[in-house]
RNA sequence: GGCAAGGUAGCUCAGUUGGUUAGAGCACAACACUCAUAAUGUUGGGGUCGGCGGUUCGAAUCCGCCCCUUGCUACCA
């Protein structure tokens, strides 16, 4: 009986181009769903632009133009580029739509009605320019790391590091460029905690992969905290009803954006949305997404759903990040290649089969070696596979008219193909593609073994010997055609070539049949080698020269103490007087109520006032032998919020820790506040 | 610092509940073939399965410690 399936991958953010790291997961997905509806299940595949929030409202800012505008262009180029991809949606769709709408705002109710939203005053910075509460990525700064200009206040692009905003040398808005301050604004939470006896019980179904699974339950152990799902305007997405002013958070509505998809299509196709999200609903779910976000689909989504009434996912399929050539996508590498990009110099289907050849069931990061890509897709696709149709095809065409033979030539080979579509069928199902396209290569391989010990080529040859050439030949044929077909939810086009080719469609809804004494085309080449040279150009049209002339990230760490004595990068005058260096005298020392391992320090700069720093020295140190000492502090590090309070600068010791550390004191004379220079 | 996932031939990866001389593809070498998009076939070289210790008759596979990579996180400031 065909399952009635939904599968979903994560909605695109309507702010920029795709990346490879995006056609990871939509490939990954358009095989799962091309693989069961082949085999005759009904399986739809929905998605959606990402389309609210910050970051869009200011790009069409920037552009001059309405963010409904921005939307629909960047909509209309991810649509393109999944096309391009041969990514096979039944609908693709908008957050930004009545549906989702309309979604958002029932759900919403339903929560507050059940009791689950609660409103909580908090303090937030905020543009005093632009009258606009700002979110990390929204402050710039220095990176408190490696000092590179123009971070963002979450992460650095230059080292990777991650902060808050308040670590940031020199915050300012990234919008306007005014010094950011801070404001109270009343949000609106989720009470995700109400939740945990739900989401144990979901963690320790099978609807997550083992790897999530033990991820939230470090999580729940951890305690669950509520969810701020309110931000204030301007915001473009979806004012809070009954709340003016406060607009749903866009990671509120992102998942919500599933349902719209789902309901947009089934106003389309005549179909019933309960019948995919209705508590009693028997239709199978399932959301392909990325390891980052398992947070929201994992925790807040199951939570949401429970509450408002609906189903729950049938499972969570999370699939790891791509690294190109062994490292992390990057520009100035020219890795960091767009779906344009490679469409413009490559076919889709050699990343398509290239990634199913490495793609298992578990989270674990894919690595697109270009090297090893262009090997691959050669010897396995060009090489092996349609090698057999090429090499092939001629003798039928003059040994039998071009027509298959009547007869299989050696039916043991045609049974180990035939017996191998089960299991490959099951690796495809656990979406276990590389162990699918491993098992079809071997067979590829037999019946490139088969065609050279049969030697064709001098049965032709022989008197009357061309009947028995096309007998081998149709058997390797046959073969093909069952491979291209195990291979169809990888390779479309190939497959509708190979369907031509033999005047046949391929069918895997049951047992494959082969084609005796039937007509088939000409050959003509069905794809070509991947041309080294071509990499390169995708390569070189990635490049960012000005990325590349950014600052590289700082030399790594040196490893611990007293392991290598390297010294750190060289840097300019100007770099280390960025630090304002200051004797300090500790007028104050106490323990820290709850830490383990900090001292909470009061330091006088003497007419420059006092300082509170967190210092993590407790285990070398007692508050009173503290008091009074003068030492040597950073006093213009940026405040850090840490877990007791904020951390206002630095005090400077030699030493690994634990016991060895010995804190820096100047010479007698010094004075509080006095520049160390 | 904590947690998680990894660390298997030059490269990309398999190795099921521990069991004979650790596998595949690519790359490399030799040979064969010449039907095929210089494709294919046969044979071969190459690994102390991150390191050390333990359990066991026997461990890549189980346990402990350590090292390295990546991600998340923290009382790292």
């Amino acid at each position: 009986m065909p399952r009635k399936i939904l599968v979903t991958s994560a909605l695109p953010y309507a702010n920029g181009p795709l990346h490879l790291g995006h056609l990871l997961e939509s490939i990954q997905t358009d095989i799962w769903v091309r693989f069961q509806n082949l085999r005759g299940h009904q399986c739809a595949y929905l998605c959606a632009d990402d389309a609210h929030g910050t970051a869009i409202m200011l790009t069409a800012e920037k552009l001059g133009i309405t963010p409904e505008e921005q939307i629909a262009r960047v909509k209309a180029e991810h649509e393109r580029d999944l096309a391009g991809f041969l990514i096979n949606f039944d609908n693709y769709y908008s957050t930004h739509s009545d549906e989702c709408r309309h979604y958002s705002e029932e759900i919403y109710r339903r929560l507050d009605a059940n009791g689950h939203i609660e409103r909580r005053d908090i303090q937030q910075l905020f543009d005093p320019e632009k009258e606009l509460f700002l979110a990390d990525r929204y402050i710039k700064g220095s990176c408190p790391k490696c000092k590179a200009e123009d971070q963002y206040g979450d992460n650095c692009e230059a080292c990777g590091a991650t902060y808050t905003p308040a670590d940031l040398i020199n915050p300012r808005s990234a919008i306007s460029g005014a010094t950011p301050v801070e404001k109270t604004s009343t949000h609106y939470f989720f009470k995700l905690a109400e939740f945990e006896g739900l989401l144990r019980d979901w963690t320790r179904s099978d609807a997550l992969q083992p790897q999530i699974a033990n991820k939230l339950s470090e999580w729940l152990d951890a305690g669950l905290h509520s969810w701020d799902i309110s931000r204030d305007a301007p915001y473009f997405g979806f004012e809070i009803p009954g709340a003016p002013g406060k607009y749903f958070y866009v990671w509120l509505d992102a998942p919500i954006g599933y349902m719209a998809s789902c309901a947009n299509w089934c106003e389309r196709e005549g179909l019933n949305f309960n019948d995919y999200w209705g508590k009693d609903s028997t239709a199978e779910l399932y959301h392909f997404i990325g390891k980052d976000i398992i947070n929201f689909h994992g925790l807040f989504w199951p939570a949401m759903l429970d509450s408002a009434g609906f189903r729950q996912p049938t499972a969570i399929y999370a699939h790891g990040f791509l690294t190109v050539n062994g490292k992390k996508m990057s520009k100035s590498r020219g890795t960091f290649i767009k779906a344009e990009t490679y469409l413009k110099h490559l076919p889709a289907q050699y990343l398509r089969y290239y990634f199913a050849a490495k793609l298992s069931g578990a989270v674990d990061d894919i690595d697109l070696n270009l090297e090893d890509f262009t090997k691959r897709v050669n010897s396995d696709l060009i090489g092996k596979l349609i090698n057999i149709a090429s090499r092939s095809a001629k003798f039928v065409h003059k040994g039998n008219n071009g027509r298959l033979s009547a007869e299989l030539h050696k039916p043991e080979l045609w049974q180990q193909v035939v017996a191998a579509s089960e299991g490959i069928a099951e690796h495809f199902e656990r979406r276990d593609y590389g162990k699918a396209v491993r098992e079809i290569m071997a067979l590829a391989d037999a019946t490139n073994e088969y065609f050279d010990a049969s030697e064709p080529w001098k049965l032709a040859k022989e008197d009357g010997g061309a009947i028995q050439a096309a007998a081998v030949a149709s058997q390797c044929l046959n073969c093909f055609r069952a491979l291209s077909t195990y291979l169809a939810p990888v390779l479309p086009e190939l497959a509708e070539q190979v369907a031509s080719f033999f005047n046949a469609p391929l069918d895997w809804s049951g047992p494959i049949e082969p084609l005796l004494d039937h007509p088939i085309e000409n050959f003509k080449a069905m794809m070509s080698r991947v041309d080294p040279d071509k990499v390169q150009a995708m390569v070189d049209d990635s490049s960012d020269t000005s990325a590349a002339a950014a600052p590289q990230p700082a030399a790594k760490q040196g490893k611990k103490a007293g392991d290598e004595p390297a010294l750190g990068e060289t840097i300019e005058f100007p770099d280390f007087a960025k630090v304002d260096l200051r004797a300090a005298l500790i007028v104050k020392a106490e323990h820290v109520e709850g830490a383990d391992k900090l001292l909470q320090l009061t330091l006088s700069l003497g007419e420059l006032g006092e300082k509170q720093v967190f210092a993590g020295i407790k285990s070398a140190y007692a508050p009173e032998q503290l008091v009074g000492k003068l030492t040597v502090m950073v006093a213009n590090l940026a405040p850090r919020k840490m877990r007791f309070g904020v951390s206002e600068g630095m005090v400077l010791a030699a030493g690994p820790g634990g016991k060895e550390i010995f804190l820096l004191s100047p010479d007698n004379g010094a004075q509080p506040g006095m520049k160390i220079q």
